[in-house]
DNA sequence: ATCATTTGAGGACATTTGTCCTTTCAGTCC
DNA sequence: GGACTGAAAGGACAAATGTCCTCAAATGAT
């Protein structure tokens, strides 16, 4: 729990009484590799905090490929984010890379925290402002950046990735093909 | 106002007494064709309600290209998000295609609401979801869309911006040369 | 250990997109 | 009206990327 509440103090102060009090709310599961967090098409019920592993999100597109929309490492959030707050089904799935360790919680409990504690309020208006940054700054690199450049960017900030994600994976999150993945990896090896 | 009260309660019910309260905060402002609402470099300390008119979202990547990232169109918010939260400089300039008139609200007087109202916290918590929302489509729509169909969504959602913007406004929102928007626009009309 | 299956690298050619350029047309200044 | 200016369309060629394929290495199943 201890990184947990690390991580939600990056958002907002929380004393330790209000963290005890609500830390009931979450409860720890344990994914195998390729076990499912999240399934397209199903509604996604809770956030979760990432203890340890590695996951990938993904969809299925109108031409039947399916598409890696993100990789989610250890200690942030991941949720498939507008099915959670809307409570609708999900577009994406999202599948464990490795055994993960998840620390989650319902979109019931979360909404009872809020209705309950100004704390947390101001937690779900940061996480909401917080997803937002994340998904700004993927399209602003989906915008600007050769695929070149997202291999690099990558490497540089989820090196794990690239060992626990396949070539097929790594090749839809960067928008291009298998081949081009190849020409730009035989590249960089120059 | 009326518009922004039809606005507000589709995130969240609000008394007339709450909102008649709260709208001294705003205030109305009128843009001239090629005004900025935001600059690059700049803090951006408002968000905007569009009462009429059209604006255009871009930023100078690093390639010294300057690129649309995005059209807003009446009744819908506008503002450099990020900057806006975090009060910091923003990475993008907002700008008029047309004259336009906004309601706008300083950032520390939504601040003051938050604080002193749980359905001001509330509407700032779905604003917050709803850009994200707004951001996360444009990002499927990058990733999914060729240029063609990107065209053709403009040409359907916002058809008013194609006569407003230029051509190279409208390709550099659609991540493709003018020479290529060209060759769309010659096949659509096939 | 062996065989079958999957995965990644990279060759050959086709297609798409970009670069650079010229032409056309509409607006505007004298 | 005639000359100038800037925006848009589109031609010709170059560069980048995709498609389809083969081969070799890695992985799994028996």
């Amino acid at each position: 729990m201890n990184k947990l509440k690390e991580f939600i103090e990056t958002l907002t102060p929380i004393s330790d009484k209000e963290f005890e009090d609500s830390k009931d709310n979450f409860s720890k599961i344990h994914l195998k590799k390729e076990d499912f967090f999240v399934e397209q098409g199903k509604i996604c019920r809770q956030i979760a905090f990432i203890n340890n592993g590695t996951l990938r999100t993904f969809y299925i597109n109108n031409k039947a490929e399916e598409i890696t929309a993100c990789f989610c490492t250890k200690n942030s959030l991941t949720t498939s984010y507008k099915s959670f707050i809307l409570q609708e089904p999900s577009l994406v799935s999202i599948q464990a890379l490795e055994d993960t360790e998840l620390l989650v919680i319902d979109h019931e409990k979360l909404q009872q925290l809020y209705n309950t504690s100004r704390a947390w309020q101001n937690i779900g208006r940061q996480i909401a402002e917080r997803e937002y940054f994340v998904m700004e700054q993927y399209a602003a690199t989906l915008n600007n950046e050769s695929a070149k450049e997202k291999y690099l960017r990558l490497l540089n900030e989820q090196p794990e990735v690239l060992h626990k994600a396949s070539v097929e994976d790594i090749a839809t999150y960067l928008g291009v093909t298998r081949r081009t993945l190849s020409r730009i990896r035989q590249e960089i090896a120059k």
